[in-house]
DNA sequence: AATATTTTTGATCGATCGTTCAATCAATAA
DNA sequence: TTATTGATTGAACGATCGATCAAAAATATT
């Protein structure tokens, strides 16, 4: 990192708010803005000019809160990831306590999928959704480390999980069923309109409520009877 | 379009050649190079320089040959994407002549992923697989409509024969496995090193047969006994 | 051989990119 | 009040972008 901009003195300066909500306006308007544009756009394809337009702020003002345009970009992550994380971590500890193996792979499925599925739903981190599925898919993002930082550790910890609710099954096995699930969850996470043309309206990712139930039952009959015949 | 560059009239004069593999050389080199970085940076992160240096031709070569960059971008498809149509379409007759349904399921869904997964082990179109896989989670691609002319089709025909397969299925229900297959072979086929990072070595998507046989394993499992309870 | 056509080449266009800087405004501390 | 710090602003930097042009080279046609 060659430029921090002001992003990590004003976050050990603002410690003492909850959870960044009323941050500083300007602040918040630009990562709102880029989100959407990230998300749209691209990484390259999002430009800063345009995300300041859409902020509302002069050009030079997200140089300053961020240093750089990959420290805008990485700021996003770092201010929605964490919740993602913790709901994944919360959920996973609630499978433990379930003693039933049965629904206990369905536990820790659900916990895998449900904190991203029901993302669309929230209004203020609706394309969020949409931005992960682009960094998880994109092969620069091995440089960023993004995906690798923030969301590894999680993963590693629901392979883990698989493996004890599901000892019967190889390492290659237990992990090709993990990115299976990862792969449909990130397809419809970052959907901009094809699933619903190409089912002339019978799935609408946007419908969480539909999406989750299909989704999950589809994942888990994978998990369960994949792989092992 | 307002330019055309001379792609369209060359390929009309270029029909003698059987698959277009002695084409033009120049015209060969920028699109294999284009392919590569294309699939690597994404349609923005990646210039005309960029491919035209690696392809070593001059820069304005490739504004003659296609066009524009979308021109060039489109040429990529249009010369890869035919024969993974065919061989999921006769893929398809196959199922199609199979009477037993369990079978015939594991024909629809073998003809769906093996075209697609077995790209990596052709050398030359190795990296197709990934820009289509980016192509597909992008946006963008609305607009450009190279998934939907391309691709939509044949899409529509494997719709249509899981419905004839699992004749018991609701609409919404044959949709979102098909996408929940789509979703899980495009997250394999973009891959760029996290299944093999986050799985130790145990999962290697340049193995193709060990990939082939688990993820046709799980997503076969998935359309057999996902959704229905 | 002479002509016409297609392909290649180097140079350059205007536009936009990410970033930087000095000046100004706002808020707080002295 | 004054001084100090952080936040904001407009302007500009060099670099790179996609696209275009006229001239040269190569190829095809007559």
């Amino acid at each position: 990192m060659k430029t921090l901009g002001r992003q990590k003195a004003s976050a050990e300066e603002r410690n003492e708010l909850a959870s960044g909500e009323t941050e500083h306006p300007a602040r918040a308007r630009i990562i709102s803005a880029a989100e959407v544009l990230f998300a749209e756009l691209g990484f390259d394809g999002a430009s800063i000019r345009q995300i300041a337009l859409a902020a509302k702020v002069p050009l030079a003002l997200v140089s300053y809160h961020f240093g750089s345009k990959e420290g805008l970009y990485r700021a996003i992550f770092e201010l929605r990831a964490p919740s993602i994380v913790e709901q994944r971590k919360t959920g996973l500890l609630l499978a433990d306590a379930e003693k039933d193996p049965e629904r206990r792979l369905e536990l820790v499925v659900k916990a895998l999928l449900i904190p991203m599925l029901k993302l669309r739903r929230e209004e203020k981190s609706a394309r969020f959704g949409a931005l992960l599925a682009r960094e998880v898919s994109d092969p620069k993002s091995l440089d960023r480390g993004i995906i690798r930082d923030m969301f590894d550790p999680v993963a590693r910890a629901f392979i883990q999980a698989m493996r004890e609710v599901l000892p019967d099954r190889t390492n290659a096995e237990i992990n090709w069923a993990y990115q299976v699930m990862i792969g449909a969850m990130v397809h419809v996470m970052g959907d901009a309109g094809r699933i619903v043309r190409l089912s002339d309206g019978a799935c609408d990712p946007e419908d969480d409520q539909q999406t989750t139930v299909h989704i999950v039952s589809l994942l888990l009959a994978a998990v369960r009877h994949g792989s092992k015949m």
